[in-house]
Order: structure tokens, then sequence, then C-alpha cells
RNA sequence: GGCCCCAUCGUCUAGAGGCCUAGGACACCACCCUCUCAAGGUGGAGGCACGGGUUCGAAUCCCGUUGGGGCUACCA
């Protein structure tokens, strides 16, 4: 085998918006089967269409793939600076006859299928012998009889009557490209040997072999179209309607990891029972041949299942690395000089069980950063307003806490003795100490909670809530 | 409308003619654990779209119907 027979793949997304959870999936099992297979994972940019594209959108596609660790080899290339290579085809195809000139304008095509019935374009122009030139645009002679067959490793053998398919436009009036003829030249001229795409890409494959053959290329990729990726209502996934830009489950606080093992798992699955699995073992174990052919639903509950798993088998010191930009940025609840690293690292263990996203982490120790310490106003009156005790126990607690060994088992200790003289369980003791010194009736172990808080804070909040259940009443 | 694709619990899936009384996971419910909430553990409910074939035997193969989706641009 030379060189040239080297596995050679393209993820070719156009700019035109967020970067999206299904592009990401067709990313990664690109990259998965070069990484197996030891290939070449080549990045361009579908940006053909210049009203469409925006730079800006391109950034954003490559810091996904970097976020996600889907690194490729060679570009990012761009379709906009590659103009040469399609002159130079067309011109190809123009003396192949393969083309003709077209100044048929949309009314008029529509006016004339509506009288035959047969949409599509009706072949009006194909013996006018037009000179090419602006104003008019360029069409690709389909074969009017014969089958043309797409070999789809997902799909099987797909055929396609070329007489469904019309007389297709390859450079627009004003002499610009179109998707379907770029697409075409850029991968003969990368040696595009797996062509691993979205299905919704499919109908558009025939042109793309009939272009491939005309421009006398023995060498056609293999094809393999992708299931759609659908929301709740079974639609194909759209930027516009639904949440699924890449950035945005990063900014929830998504691992990339994560994300990874559950895009990976839609649309394929290993041969047995595992769901958690390595970048190394997708890398070994994923098969084209053995992906799906029906359109799964991004649930985004399944997603922070995973995710919550993920988090969990963090290492403390990972888990507040990757914290970090949650606790210290935008995301924090309370101004920067309010957070105590110490403190956080302390707690760490602690919310590392509870979350399933790392969004999720501010609320569980707003009660110690945040400023002013804000009490739930619900919580408040549940527990302590409404409940007789409350001020009996707080108060308590309150006089033994400003002597007793500040130490998680001791404060428990404590007020488990408190709720036996008022025959209470520690669960029910608890909830207005809770209240009181956290603000909320639910978060974190209260006693670990405490210490962090410290002596002087905890009796200065205990002693507010006593004070505001006199200033209630 | 035309062309094409698809069809197992609500969801993601296992299932390559007998291993299926259809397995796992998310979500849901119950119980256990427990200082709250989670996490974890145990159990439960829940599915082969329908109709014809083929076969001794079909979730698995074939045909049809129905349903869903994609494409149908001088977008990608």
């Amino acid at each position: 085998m030379t060189t040239t027979n080297q596995v050679r793949v393209r993820f070719a997304p156009s700019p035109t918006g967020f970067f999206h959870v299904g592009g990401a999936r067709t990313a990664l099992y690109n990259w998965l089967l070069v990484k197996r297979l030891g290939g070449t994972f080549i990045l361009r940019i579908e940006d053909t269409d210049r009203e469409r594209s925006d730079e800006a959108w391109t950034r954003g596609i490559l810091n996904a793939l970097t976020w996600l660790g889907l690194d490729w080899d060679e570009g990012p290339f761009h379709q906009s600076e590659r103009r040469p290579l399609y002159d130079a085809a067309v011109a190809k195809l123009w003396e192949s006859g393969h083309l003709y000139a077209c100044d048929c304008t949309r009314e008029a095509i529509d006016a004339r299928t509506k009288e035959t019935k047969t949409p599509g374009y009706d072949g009006f122009c194909r013996e006018r012998k037009l000179t090419p030139g602006t104003g008019r645009a360029t069409r690709f002679r389909v074969p009017d009889s014969g089958i043309t067959t797409v070999h789809d490793l997902v799909r099987g053998e797909v055929e396609f009557a070329n007489e469904t398919i019309e007389d297709f436009v390859i450079v627009k009036s004003n002499g610009d490209p179109l998707y379907v003829l770029a697409v075409v030249v850029d991968d003969i001229d990368m040696r595009i040997t797996h062509i691993i795409r979205a299905e919704e890409h499919l109908p558009t494959t025939p042109k793309a072999i009939l272009l491939w053959n005309a421009l006398d290329e023995a060498t056609l990729p293999l094809f393999a179209h992708l299931p759609v990726l659908v929301n709740e209502k079974r639609q194909k996934l759209s930027k516009r309607r639904d949440r699924v830009a890449v950035e945005d489950y990063r900014d929830l606080g998504f691992l990339p990891e994560a994300l990874l093992n559950y895009l990976c798992l839609l649309g394929w699955s290993p041969n047995d029972d595992r769901e958690l699995l390595t970048v190394g073992e997708m890398i070994t174990e994923f098969r084209l041949e053995e992906v799906n052919r029906s359109p799964a639903f991004f649930d985004e509950k399944r997603l922070a299942h995973f995710n919550g798993l993920y988090i969990r088998g963090l290492s403390d010191q990972e888990f507040i690395e990757r914290a970090l930009p949650f606790v210290t940025g935008d995301h924090a609840l309370w101004p920067a000089n309010c957070f105590d690293a110490e403190l956080f690292a302390a707690m760490a263990p602690l919310i590392r069980e509870r979350i399933a996203t790392l969004g999720e982490i501010p609320d569980y120790i707003k009660f110690l950063f945040a400023d002013p310490f804000v009490i739930d106003e619900a919580a408040f009156e549940k527990a302590i307003l409404r409940d007789e005790l409350a001020v009996p126990i707080l108060q308590a607690a309150r006089d033994a806490y400003s002597i007793a060994n500040f130490e998680p088992e001791q404060l428990k200790e404590i007020l488990l003795l408190i709720g036996e003289q008022h025959s209470r369980k520690l669960a029910k003791t608890q909830a207005s100490v809770r209240v009181a010194t956290m603000g909320t009736s639910v978060g974190l172990p209260l006693f670990e909670s405490l210490v962090a808080l410290g002596r002087t804070e905890t009796l200065a909040r205990l002693d507010a809530a006593i004070t505001a259940v006199g200033n209630a009443s």
C-alpha cells in the first residue's frame, strides 16, 4: 500500500452559526476513525456562501473542537480561498461538455414546472448553447437515464434514478462556485477516502458522485451518512429553536469527556453493556459499520447523568481545577474578593457528590461567600417562624456552640442532644439551624458547613435568626 | 407533491431466525441508607407500529400499510 491509500477524512462545517452538538458528533466519528486507522483528519471551513459566512463562527467552531480535544492534522482550509481550484474544475467540465449556461429565473422555472408538474429544473437551456458569463448560471448536465448508486457504510446501497435528478447549478450567475461543486473539488484535491457526514447530505450525494466521475477521478471515496440528531419533537436539531451550541454546554458546566462519551453513544454502542467509555476505548472499539440508521434524540437529562458520573470520578484536585471558572468568574454569585480558595477546597468533595454540572456549584456555597448573606423566605417561614421550638433550639445551639470544640462531630452531637431534650429527631432539629446559617433547607451537610463558616459567623447568624423571629412576631 | 432515509420501553440502545418470559442505561415510582439534599443500593412499572408472507420457528428475512424524518435554493 502506498501513502495515497492512507485514510484521509475531513470535517467540513459551514460557519453560519453556533457549532452544535450534531456537528460535534460528526467530527467525533471522523476523528475516531482516523485515530484507530492512523489517518489524517482535515478541517475544512465551507464558506462558499459569502453572504452567510462569518469569521466569528469559524473561531467558535475551532474553539469548540479544541475544547473537546478533537484535534486536526491539516487545515483549517477555507473554501473561500480556494477559488482557483474550482475555476479550473469548471473549465475542465466545460471542455468535456458536461456543462451549459442557463439564464432562467426562478420565477420562469417555477412557472414551467407548474404546467408540467415535474418538479425541479426542466433542462430548458440545455440545447440553447448560451455562452457563459455574468447573469448566467452554470448547470451540470445530468444523464437522462441510468442509476447512480451511493455505497454507504451505514445505509448500504442507496439508488437514485438519474431522471429524478435535475440539472443542478454548480456556479452562480455572479460567478461564485456552489457548495456541491466546491465540496467535490476539495475532496478530490485533498484525496479524501471517507466522507462521513450527516444524513441530510444523502440526497445531494448522487450529484457529488456524478460530478466526481465527470472530473475523471477513479478514486471515489467511501460514504457514510450518519443519522441526524433530533429534538423532543423528532425534528432535526436546529440552531434556531433548540439549545444545541457546544459552548452552551461548556458554560453550563459539562465536561468535554462526558459530552464526548454521550455523543459517541448517540447512534453507536460497544459490543457489551458498558456505557462509560474512555476516549481510548472509543477509538479502538468504534466501527462505522455499527452505526445506527435511525435518528436519535439529544437528551439533556441523560447527558447530565453522564456528566455527574464523570464529575464524581474526578480527583479532589482535578475537581477543584475544573470548578475554578465557575466559582471565580462570571458564574460566581459573589464578588471575587469574597471568595476563599481554601474554604472551597475543603467543601469540594462534598459538593462533587451532589452535582451533575459544574454550573450548580455556586448555589451550594453561596452561603459562604455571598455578601450579604440571604435567607430564603419560604424556608425561614417554614423551618423557623412556624416552628414553635425553633427559637429554643436556635438559642440552645447558640449557647453550646459558643464554647464547643468547633468540629463536625461535636456540633452534631450537641444538636442531637438538644433535639432529644425536645423529643426530636436530628433530621428535624437541624432544619432550623440549617436555614438560619445556610439560608436554605437543602444543601451541603450542615456540620461541615458550620465549621467552614467559622464559630464567629455561625453564632452571629444564629443570633440574627433569633432576633428576626422576635421582630416578626 | 416528488426523491430518499428510518421504525425495539417516554428516551438512548442490546438484539445478525431458536440463547427473548425481549437485556442494559436515563427519566419515573417504591423501599433501604441517611443531619437536609444528593450520591449509592434494592425492587417496580414500561417496548418489538400494523397487516401479509417466507420458515418447523421471526423483534430479527421479504412485501405492503401506517407513522416519523431529511432533501427538494444561483444555502451548506
